[in-house]
DNA sequence: AATGGATAATACACAAGCACACTATAAACG
DNA sequence: CGTTTATAGTGTGCTTGTGTATTATCCATT
């Protein structure tokens, strides 16, 4: 009955939080970015592109863990505002390779630093130790959530 | 340097754990219910008028803390597969009043034994003084979120 | 070389959420 | 009473993400 009380009460404080934190975190993410022109899921797309220029859309979709069709759709409007280029793969006629452009490159390190400063902001208050213990324990819970 | 070797390292890990733990739990939580017919956001306005049968739009908005475009959509999709009803307010007649139709009632109980046991899969394997330092943490992440 | 299966990307249709503008109604205040 | 202000809900359009189907291309096996 102890152990009935914790589940009960526990689990469904912590989905919540999860998902509030989660959703808070995005939207607070995308008013920081606002004033450069960019939301979240883009500046994902150009940080991975950051540190690998050249992916293939499905290289992309894999890294950031979202659908094929999803990865298009942002880079379809990430090519029309010219942050990023596709280019034919000369070697599979199949693929598209995906390419900063200087416009972009320029961004990223200001965007970086929104990133570093909001993060700080968002975990104020919290020692070492919280965030690990944190972070371990919401690593079990995607394990368990990836079966 | 090693306060700052600390944010750059667990600041990253912890905002891509939050994310990702949020949209497998999703994910999950749709699998889950695909059986029933019903998404998860429609889930939880079924489970809050489960609590409180009748509210308003407005006030299923608020609980929900998502927007009232956002919540009239869901209702036209549960309206139109009848889980639910609105109804015209006598007293006010700008407010629509939702009823959960009998068709929803008889779901509620078995989406919450789904929840239950889905929520128990999830944290398998976590303590409950960990289960507790995890919520703490989000909330205080959560506090910062909301300034 | 031919066929049959995998893979890259797109097309299409949908759910969900946000933002902004708009209508209708209510309430408050001069 | 009338005018202003606030609130409830909808309309419209955009972004993000999912699932399924389709097309083009590659590769492996025969």
């Amino acid at each position: 009955m102890a152990a009935d009380t914790h589940s009960t009460d526990w689990e469904l404080r912590l989905g919540h939080l999860i998902h509030d934190v989660s959703r808070l975190r995005r939207s607070a993410f995308d008013r920081c970015m606002k004033p450069l022109n960019v939301t979240r899921s883009q500046w994902w797309v150009l940080a991975y592109l950051s540190r690998q220029d050249g992916m293939t859309q499905s290289a992309l979709a894999e890294e950031l863990d979202i659908g094929k069709v999803a990865v298009g759709g942002l880079i379809d409007r990430l090519e029309k505002a010219q942050f990023l280029r596709r280019e034919a793969d000369p070697g599979d006629r199949r693929v598209n390779r995906v390419f900063l452009e200087p416009k972009s490159k320029q961004l990223i390190a200001r965007m970086r630093k929104v990133n570093h400063k909001m993060n700080a902001q968002i975990l104020a208050g919290l020692a070492d130790d919280k965030l690990e213990a944190t972070a371990v324990a919401l690593g079990t819970i995607k394990a368990n959530l990836l079966n």
